[in-house]
RNA sequence: GGAGGGGUACUCAAGCGGUCAACGAGAGCAGACUGUAAAUCUGUUGGCUCAGCCUUCGUAGGUUCGAAUCCUACCCCCUCCA
């Protein structure tokens, strides 16, 4: 096997789609270092392992000795995402985008080689353009092709608005290909209609068009939608060890082995092995533990990993309490506060009418007791560990106004 | 510019003068059962000084003892015609 064809295997693992392959291969074969553009909304800096993914891909390119670019589309995040919601949202200042870009960068460099990266934004050269070079721009593509995409025809035949100006999403986030001239852009599989143009416009400028590759949208928790922020159903890279743990082994056994084809480096043969010890009867439990451990020590180290579990097994299969749990010291006045509201002070429920809820639920422990009576009333001096539900705990403290 | 349809809680969607904090479904949360999985059953999902009270049905006014429901103006969305 070339050299060559162990590349373009190594960069095929778990794409969705590569166009053109043969394309690629001759790019390949120059022997230079390749362009490598993945773009990146400015307006969310939390990344999250959906986001890895594609990150993760990044990484093997430059494993292969590829430059990665990576884009921040301050310019394009005035347009704001084109997915029927957010159709509007306040333009963020030059300071916070600024800011937003560091917060990537910390923690994309915990994948990416910052010696393989250059990070770009498009702002760079949108501002300088004028009204000229956009109509230019627009006259490039037609309405009819603009509607294939298939959001904009949902919503085009489901009556829903669409405003001009996300036409120019698409538009300009191809002419940053055209501008960067990339070799290669990655991008989740929602981005493929972007990700053409990108060729396309680069044609109708005179350059090499880029190749596409998309790789698989990876979803969230709930196993249905796709990871996101907005959505709550996310695992940050950036969260605890025990919270990653925690949320991993929340995830249904399905989810499991997609979590493991997109996110674990182990190898396919290994992957299978798993499956096959499932199928003869090992719990899946086990498992995920070790899809856990992959991932923590990924962004953490082994050491945190093996505490995370450790504590997991203690917390939840001998019910005993987190060992790290925020410490709440509330000042109450002379004839007490009502559980509720310790409880809303400590940031356990959203409202006290939250909290009696909970507590007529069975939901709220004191000091692993359970209470029925939130309205109850504590006074300074006392102290213990409220819990709400499995997950929320807090370590209360009471004192003199 | 003209004609018609529509804006209800996280989402979809009922309600069309009082019994509406608002049917139902999805989703979420909690309890039971478990492997913090799935499935299932039960409860719950505006706020508060919580057997009571206060604020919500595009926005602002009005009619009425009483409005999500009727009237007026305005804003927004969709369709057809131009």
């Amino acid at each position: 096997m070339t050299k060559i064809q162990e590349a373009m295997d190594l960069i095929a693992r778990g794409a969705d789609e590569i166009l053109l392959q043969n394309e690629l291969r001759k790019k390949l074969e120059t022997g230079r270092p390749l362009k490598i553009k993945a773009g990146f909304d400015p307006t969310a800096p939390d990344l999250h392992l959906g986001h890895t993914v594609l990150i993760n891909k990044l990484r093997q390119f430059q494993q292969l000795g590829h430059t990665v670019v990576f884009l921040i589309g301050d310019f394009t995040g005035m347009i704001g995402d084109p997915s029927g919601k957010n159709a509007t949202r306040p333009p963020l200042t030059h300071d916070q985008i600024k800011q937003n870009a560091e917060t990537y960068q910390q923690q994309i460099f915990k994948i990416l080689d910052p010696d393989q990266t250059e990070i770009a934004f498009n702002s760079t050269w949108m501002d300088k353009a004028n009204a000229a070079a956009i109509i230019r721009l627009a006259s490039s593509y037609t309405v009819a092709r603009m509607l294939e995409r298939d959001d904009f025809n949902k919503r085009y035949k489901a009556n829903q608005p669409i405003a001009i100006h996300e036409f120019l999403y698409p538009l300009v986030q191809a002419y940053d290909s055209v501008v960067l001239e990339a070799d290669v852009e990655l991008g989740g599989t929602d981005q493929r209609f972007n990700l053409l143009m990108g060729r396309q416009l680069q044609e109708t400028y005179g350059k090499t068009p880029q190749i596409v590759l998309t790789m698989p949208i990876l979803e969230g928790l709930d196993g249905v939608q796709k990871m996101s922020k907005s959505l709550g159903n996310y695992i940050g890279i950036n969260e605890s060890a025990n919270e990653m743990f925690g949320k991993i082994m929340s995830v249904s056994d399905a989810l499991m082995w997609r979590y493991f084809e997109l996110l674990s480096f182990r190898s396919l043969e290994e992957i299978n092995g798993f499956k096959l010890q499932v199928a003869q009867g090992e719990n899946p439990r086990d498992i995920k533990f070790k899809l856990a451990t992959e991932i923590i020590t990924r962004f953490h180290d082994g050491k945190a990993a093996a505490t995370a579990q450790a504590d997991f097994i203690k917390r939840f299969r001998h019910n005993a309490r987190p060992d790290d749990m925020p410490e709440v010291v509330i000042k109450v006045r002379q004839e007490g506060m009502s559980c509720a509201h310790i409880m809303k002070a400590a940031g356990l429920v959203s409202s006290t009418s939250d909290a009696h809820r909970m507590a007529k639920q069975g939901a709220v422990k004191i000091d692993g007791v359970r209470i029925e009576d939130s309205k109850q009333l504590l006074q300074a001096g006392f102290t213990a560990v409220l819990q709400v539900g499995k997950r929320k705990f807090a370590s209360v403290t009471l004192i003199d106004e």
